[in-house]
DNA sequence: ACATACATACCTGTCGATCGGTATGTAAAC
DNA sequence: GTTTACATACCGATCGACAGGTATGTATGT
C-alpha cells in the first residue's frame, strides 16, 4: 500500500508520454535535430521503452501527427466559435480564435505538422500524408460553415468552400512562417487581419472600407 | 598547353559550388538532414574544402541564406511584373508572376528560407535572421508600388504598406506549406488566386464579384 | 504460466570537425 | 628572370561523440 516517495512514470504511459515529448521538441528543434534519445529522456523513459512502443523514429513522426491531429481536433471542436448562430459570422469567429491564441512563447502556438511537413515531405511520404491528413482534415471542419455562409449570402462565385478553407490554412500557417523568421507573434497576427478583411469582403462587397 | 580529359573543379569554385548543393539539398532534405558529407559529394569536393570555405555548417546555413537572397533577389528584379505603368497592376504582375513559376518539382519551386527558418529558428539564431533578412527584404522591393498603389486610389486603410507586402509573402510561405503536405502544386497557386482577389477588393472593393 | 511493458547494455555506422600535408598562385628580393 | 617566401585553396585520413537500432534481462499484471 505504500507510494513510491520518488514520481515515477505509471506502466502504460509511456506511449503518451513520448508523444507529448515528441510535440514539445519537434516543434522548437524540428524532427530531423530531435533524436530518441532526447525524446526519452524529455519523456523520463529509457530506449527500451521507446522502441517497444513505436518501430522506429519514422513511426514515432507518423504518430505524433496523429496525437496532434486528434489533440488540435477535440481543442477546436470544443472552441466557442461554433455558438453563432449565423454561419458567415461563425467563420469570422473561428479565425478571431486563431487569432486569439497566439499568444506567448513561438513553439507553444505555432503548428507541429505545418512545421514537420516542411522538413519531411521527400524523405518521408508516411509523415507527409499523416501531416496532410491533420491539415487538411481541420480544414474540412471548416467547409459547412463556409458553404451555409455561401447559400445564406447568396454568392455564386468562382471559388468553392473547399478552396477557402484551405486557403484560411494558407494564411495560418504562412503566418508561422514569417513569425519564426521575424521571432515576433505580431507578424502572425497582422495576416489574420487581412483574411478577415478579405472573408468580409467576398461575402459582402459592398462594405469593403 | 593541353586540358584535363575529365571535368574537374576550377581552383576557386568550391565554394560557390557547395552552395549552389546546399540550396538543392537543403530545399529537398532540410537542414539538419543534410550532412556535410551530402554537400561535399554533391558539390563534388571534400570535407577539407568545406571547412576551408566554412567555419562550421552553421555558417554554411546563413551562407545559404544570404546566397539565395541575392540569387532570388537578382531574379525578381529582372523579371517582367516592373513593367506597367499603374502600380496595382504592378502588384497583381508579381502575383501573377509568383503564380507562373509555381510548376514542376516542388523542391524546385519552393522557397530555401521558408524551410530553413521553420526548423532552425529556435537552435540557430544566426541563420534565423539570415533568413529574415532574405524573406523582409523581398517584401520589402514590393512596398514602393504598395504604397504607389495606395496613393492613386485615394485609400485611407487601416492597414499600411509594410503590412500588405508582408501579407504576400505569408500567403506564399502557406502555399508552400500546403503545396508539400498535399504533393500538389495547385494547393499553391489557388491559395495565390485568393490572394490577387484580396488586392483587386481592398484597391477597388466595389468592384468585387 | 505467460504476455506485456519496460530497463540495461551494447553494436555499428555516421556525424561534425580537426589536422598535417600538397598543389597552385603571387609578389618581392636579388 | 630566377629564386625565395609566403598565402591561398584544397585534399584525405582520422577523431571522439553520438546517431538509430538491437539483444537480452526483469518486473508486473492476469
Amino acid at each position: 500500500m505504500s507510494r513510491p516517495t520518488k514520481y515515477q512514470p505509471e506502466r502504460g504511459e509511456a506511449k503518451t508520454r513520448l508523444l507529448e515529448a515528441a510535440l514539445l521538441l519537434i516543434r522548437s528543434k524540428g524532427y530531423s535535430a530531435t533524436s530518441v534519445a532526447d525524446l526519452c529522456e524529455e519523456a523520463g523513459v529509457t530506449k527500451g521503452a521507446f522502441f517497444h512502443c513505436f518501430e522506429n523514429k519514422e513511426a514515432l513522426g507518423v504518430a505524433a501527427a496523429n496525437f496532434w491531429a486528434e489533440n488540435t481536433g477535440a481543442f477546436f471542436a470544443d472552441a466557442p466559435y461554433h455558438q453563432h448562430d449565423d454561419p458567415l459570422e461563425r467563420i469570422l469567429a473561428y479565425v478571431a480564435f486563431r487569432k486569439a491564441i497566439i499568444d506567448g512563447d513561438i513553439s507553444e502556438f505555432t503548428c507541429l505538422v505545418g512545421t514537420m511537413v516542411q522538413e519531411v515531405y521527400a524523405i518521408s511520404p508516411a509523415i507527409r500524408d499523416a501531416c496532410a491528413n491533420s491539415i487538411f482534415g481541420h480544414a474540412h471542419t471548416l467547409e459547412a460553415d463556409i458553404a451555409d455562409a455561401m447559400k445564406v449570402h447568396k454568392l455564386d462565385s468562382v471559388w468553392t468552400a473547399e478552396s477557402l478553407a484551405r486557403h484560411t490554412q494558407t494564411v495560418i500557417q504562412g503566418a508561422f512562417v514569417l513569425a519564426k523568421a521575424g521571432n515576433d507573434p505580431s507578424l502572425a497576427t497582422e495576416s489574420l487581419d487581412h483574411l478577415d478583411r478579405y472573408i468580409r469582403l467576398i461575402f459582402n462587397p459592398s462594405k469593403g472600407s
